[in-house]
DNA sequence: TAGATTGTTAATCGATTAACAATC
DNA sequence: TAGATTGTTAATCGATTAACAATC
């Protein structure tokens, strides 16, 4: 019974049950209730079900969830069955975290070049991953086939650099630069603001300091 | 008007006013009506008069806000204008690009110290910031007065570290390990998790192809 | 079969938005 | 003063939680 569309609040769960369901496969338990992963995650069992149930019908009255075949298709809904190419812009040093973490080895999710407007990063290498001039960036992407690209260049730079990648087509953005993009109507943005953790941050120590 | 619990969404959209506020001063913006703001952050005005008026009536009725006033009234409430002494634990990648980020130089927040496990980066210094053995970790916060731990381990460690700094007296933790902590009731923390955010793109990168 | 647990509808709760009297 | 805009109460909307018939 797919609904058309999924809520926010959803999609923000869905990486979370993934990683609950692959640490239990690893541990080799097979089955699960929806009241177990409740307990387990800390969250509300009629939740967890309502959210399966956006997608489909994936349990079985009686008995629960099959493990295995739950965290099949939560990387299937999540897309990490596909493949994706990505370029970088900005290799910085946050640029550069991104392309040597680690946590991407598991998805199709691969940074293929990198773009830099720093003299001193063109031509240079970042495990395995090479740099050009930016100024290359919207012809690499028409050439390429890209699908995602990450911002990661200062504030300042990345309303424009989203403007040229928009421009070449590409429809999906991870950005980390820590402003709002003015974005085309169908291309999707998925932030990670790390000033605006940090903030958030600060603000729960005086608060919970204050007590 | 200050109420006892402001909610996550609130909470949540603090950073955002701070960042619009502190951008519109330095253009010389002088008043704002929350119209206005509505308007340049996307958002209701009926929402941001709430959200204000959790913390108090910063306002004039038939006026609006004053700009720089709002920013500093923000700042006070994220605490920005408080002093923090926090510690990192994992100096490899991610940890060294959180050290040498630029964007904590506004804020009180200072990075005075950081752990790892690895021989060969121990003793050296990454921006100013000496890198010590993680064995070192609890004597270190209980001789120095640390606010905040920062974990930027691999998941497999991230817990027991949140143990031990726990153990040590941080009530507040900077999480980048892509793992939910168990933490005691007092303790509270602010979750970067990479991996989480990249499934989230994914899943609306490939709902936008199906489009 | 009896017990367990799903899928789904209904009830509740909280957050967002609208409305408007207060007032600058 | 008249117009504008706040602060706040009331209405709406959506998300969470509860309940339960369906069924394995």
């Amino acid at each position: 019974m797919l609904k058309k569309d999924i809520s926010e609040a959803v999609i923000k769960r869905l990486p979370k049950y993934y990683r609950y369901l692959t640490d239990m496969e690893k541990l080799g338990v097979l089955k699960v209730s929806s009241k177990e992963l409740s307990e387990r995650m800390g969250l509300n069992a009629s939740q967890i079900r309502q959210d399966f149930n956006c997608f489909g019908g994936f349990g079985q009255q009686g008995y629960g969830y099959n493990v295995k075949t739950l965290r099949e298709q939560m990387a299937n809904i999540l897309g990490l069955l596909n493949s994706y190419r990505a370029v970088l812009v900005g290799a910085g040093n946050i640029g550069r975290a991104i392309i040597n973490y680690a946590g991407f080895k598991e998805s199709g999710f691969n940074i293929i070049a990198a773009f830099d407007m720093n003299e001193e990063m063109i031509g240079s290498n970042i495990n395995g991953v090479e740099v050009y001039n930016v100024s290359q960036l919207q012809d690499y992407i028409l050439k390429n086939q890209i699908d995602i690209a990450i911002i990661a260049t200062p504030k300042a730079k990345a309303q424009q650099i989203a403007d040229t990648v928009m421009d070449a087509g590409i429809k999906s953005i991870w950005n980390f630069a820590t402003v709002d993009l003015k974005l085309k109507e169908d291309v999707c943005v998925e932030n990670v603001h790390l000033s605006d953790s940090l903030n958030v941050l600060l603000y729960k120590t005086k608060s919970s300091l204050q007590k």
